[in-house]
DNA sequence: TAGGCCATCTGGTCCT
DNA sequence: AGGACCAGATGGCCTA
C-alpha cells in the first residue's frame, strides 16, 4: 500500500532510486502523548459534570456552526502546509502522493540526511586528505563516509568534489530500502 | 470485504 | 466570552 518514492540526484534533478515508503518510527514518551496521560484525560472528561453552556439552543447551534467552520479552515490550512512540505521533498512521482504520516516521516529523514551530509562536508573540510576519495572508495574502506542507516532507510551521502566559495556542495543523496 | 486514509463534526481544555 | 488546539467518533472512498 505504501507508495513508491523516487529520489533524485539533488544536483542533476535526475531520478536515481526508488524505495517503498516504510520509514523508521521513533517512539517518544512524553507527558502529552503517552497512553496513560490520554487515558487519564479521557476518564477525567467522562467523570466531569457536563458543562452547561450559556445561551439558547439556537445560540449554541450558531456557535457550533461557527466553530465547525473554523475547525474546517484550520484543517485546510494544515493540509496546505503539508502540501507545501510535500512539494519540497525530493522527487515524488507525479501520480502518487505521500500520506500525511509518510510526509512527516519522510521530511524527518530528509532533514536528517541533509544534516548528516553537511556534517560530513565539514569533516571533509577539516580533513582534506579525504577530499579526493570517490564514493565507491569510501564504501570500500568502510570509513568515511559511512553508510548511514536510519531504521529501514539507508542513506549514502555523496559530496561534490567541487568547492564553491570555500563550501562543499552536497549534490547527491541516494536512498535504498533495506 | 477488511483495512487504511481522509474530512468533518463534536466536546473538552487552554489561552487571551 | 471567544478562538485555537486537540483527540475521539463517524462515515465515505479506495485498494489489495
Amino acid at each position: 500500500m505504501s507508495p513508491k518514492v523516487q529520489c533524485v540526484d539533488l544536483r542533476t534533478h535526475k531520478s536515481t532510486t526508488t524505495f517503498s515508503g516504510i520509514f523508521p518510527i521513533r517512539r517518544f514518551k512524553s507527558k502529552d502523548s503517552s497512553c496513560e496521560y490520554l487515558a487519564q484525560k479521557k476518564s477525567a472528561a467522562l467523570e466531569a459534570q457536563p458543562k452547561r453552556r450559556s445561551g439558547s439552543n439556537a445560540q449554541r447551534g450558531k456557535r457550533r456552526t461557527k466553530a465547525n467552520d473554523r475547525e474546517r479552515h484550520r484543517m485546510h490550512n494544515l493540509n496546505s502546509a503539508l502540501d507545501a512540505l510535500r512539494s519540497i521533498l525530493p522527487a515524488l512521482p507525479e501520480d502518487s502522493k505521500l500520506t500525511k504520516i509518510e510526509t512527516l516521516r519522510f521530511a524527518h529523514n530528509y532533514i536528517w540526511a541533509l544534516t548528516e551530509t553537511l556534517r560530513m562536508s565539514d569533516q571533509q573540510i577539516s580533513n582534506p586528505t579525504e577530499h579526493m576519495r570517490s564514493p565507491t572508495e569510501w564504501d570500500n574502506t568502510g570509513q568515511f563516509p559511512p553508510k548511514m542507516n536510519c531504521g529501514q532507510l539507508s542513506v549514502v551521502p555523496h559530496l561534490s568534489p567541487s568547492c564553491k566559495h570555500g563550501v562543499f556542495i552536497p549534490y547527491g543523496i541516494s536512498y535504498t530500502c533495506l
